[in-house]
RNA sequence: GGAGAGGUGGCAGAGUGGUUGAAUGCGUACGCUUGGAGAGCGUAUAUGGCAGAAAUGUCAUCGGGGGUUCGAAUCCCCCCCUCUCCGCCA
């Protein structure tokens, strides 16, 4: 959500930003319905300051005629002031944020920009396999029970590969953990404020599942609850910036992407995700650095693993409404022949923040938005496609990589 | 799922129709005091909106929503949450 205060100070921005992120806006109406607004408001206020001083004096006849009066006036502006605002709140809900100068614009994903690579292809002397051919042939992949079982796009993981499921969280998580990040186990189970506050509603509804009609849904990312964990909240600025490093189931039922990548585990309706979230100060030069550092973070996972990657810079069209400046960190994925993504590093400025309320005090007592930060750090089972296609050896098996030999106990599958 | 108790400012806790945006205590900040610290003393200390350059003024908020009333933290209705006990249970 941006400010109407910023939309009447930035319209042009404004309006281009949307523009460039291929949505929407009625710009004019809003401005009307802040105009009524603010004239409603005026009118309100000076109507009960009347009924207040009226109140505080004694009382007669004439004075209680009056007070109805009054009430009746009030009732009546209320209730279009109610009107208004929800007008008004459902038109701003809809705002995108403004990215930052330095995004490129484009339409979609061809305006990305890629802006690191790291790694070697491994070179193999033989026709790689896909992770589902690995999986079937090492009985490490159980799709077709997955689907009996769970429906579209499930999946049992079993044997080593299970094994090495947990390791790679386990290790990801402890790695965050040493770098001073909180660590934390996230719900998700999440009311319907914590995804507008997300920024994942009014957009995304499609794509979230809604437990029995309750006013509850299943968490796409853990970023929505670790996200809205300080909302309604005035935090000190001593304490800032607040780092976690969580961990939560992740659901997503994939509406709209029906014929993509409907093979093996790379888009799936649950999964298990690590996910940095930082809540900062409200600077942008600050929030720069965090993007920065939760960036080097994710990439140093990968290294760990010796997974060859690339960064992408995302251009308007392909960042999501929130945000203000995107990387997508893609791995290499042998049986795609390309990159594929695994990470999201976003700044989303206060945006989210002023949707859940998180403030912050300055020294000066003064509050002020935070701003909020996320990125992946692991998500599995997608981040095995590129373990298991990548370590794959000419006579079907699959090394470990070093770094979670130790953990899972073995050394090749 | 059943029964009971309760939700007031950063915290504790008064307050059952008007002088209460809210006593008092704790905490916090600043000042005085001190060689320094503590104690003590003094002052300040909720959030948001609107108007204003500012000082300031004004409006709203005592879990949320609705109602009664000239006037609601206080009375009525609905909902939510927390705690205790019982039941069930990983």
């Amino acid at each position: 959500m941006l400010s109407i205060d910023f939309i009447r100070k930035n319209k042009e921005k404004v309006v281009q930003a949307a523009k460039n992120k291929n949505r929407e806006i009625d710009l004019e109406k809003i401005i009307n319905l802040d105009d009524q607004r603010l004239d409603l408001i005026h009118r309100i206020q000076n109507l009960r300051e009347e009924r207040n001083k009226l109140a505080k004096s004694p009382v007669s006849d004439e004075s209680k005629i009056k007070g109805k009066d009054i009430k009746n006036n009030l009732k009546n502006l209320e209730n279009q002031l109610t009107t208004n605002n929800q007008q008004l709140n459902e038109l701003l809900s809809y705002v995108p944020n403004v990215p930052l100068p330095d995004v490129p614009i484009g339409k979609d994903a061809t305006g990305n920009k890629e802006i690191k690579k790291w790694g070697k292809i491994p070179k193999m002397d033989f026709i790689p396999k896909s992770h589902i051919e690995l999986g079937k042939s090492l009985d490490l992949i159980d799709l077709e029970r997955g689907v009996k079982i769970s429906g579209f796009r499930g999946y049992f993981l079993k044997n080593q590969l299970a094994q090495l499921h947990f390791a790679l969280l386990f290790h990801v998580f402890n790695k965050l953990v040493r770098k001073g990040y909180t660590p934390i186990i996230a719900p998700a189970v999440i009311k319907a404020f914590t995804l507008s506050g997300s920024g994942q509603f009014p957009w995304g509804k499609q794509d979230v599942y809604r437990l029995n009609g309750e006013d509850a849904y299943l968490a796409g990312t853990a970023e929505q609850p670790v996200t809205a964990y300080f909302s309604g909240e005035i935090l000190n600025e001593k304490d800032l910036p607040k780092k976690f490093v969580a961990f939560s189931p992740c659901f997503r039922k994939e509406a709209g992407a029906y014929g993509k990548d409907t093979k093996g585990l790379y888009r799936l309706h649950e999964f298990w995700k690590v996910e940095q979230v930082i809540i900062g100060k409200n600077n942008i030069e600050e929030a720069k650095k965090l993007h920065e550092e939760l960036q080097k973070n994710s990439e140093e996972i990968l290294q760990d693993l010796e997974l060859p990657y690339r960064v992408l810079l995302m251009c308007t069209g392909d960042m999501g409404e929130p945000q203000i400046k995107k990387y997508d960190t893609e791995t290499w994925m042998p049986s795609r022949n390309a990159y594929g993504e695994t990470m999201s590093n976003s700044i989303m400025g206060d945006f989210q923040t002023r949707r859940l309320n998180i403030k912050y005090r300055k020294p000066d007592g003064k509050t002020e938005y935070c701003f909020s930060l996320n990125n992946t750090a692991l998500a599995s089972p997608r981040i095995l496609i590129a373990v298991l296609e990548n370590y794959q050896q000419k006579d079907g098996s699959i090394l470990i990589p070093k770094i979670l030999q130790p953990l899972v106990e073995f050394k090749q599958i």
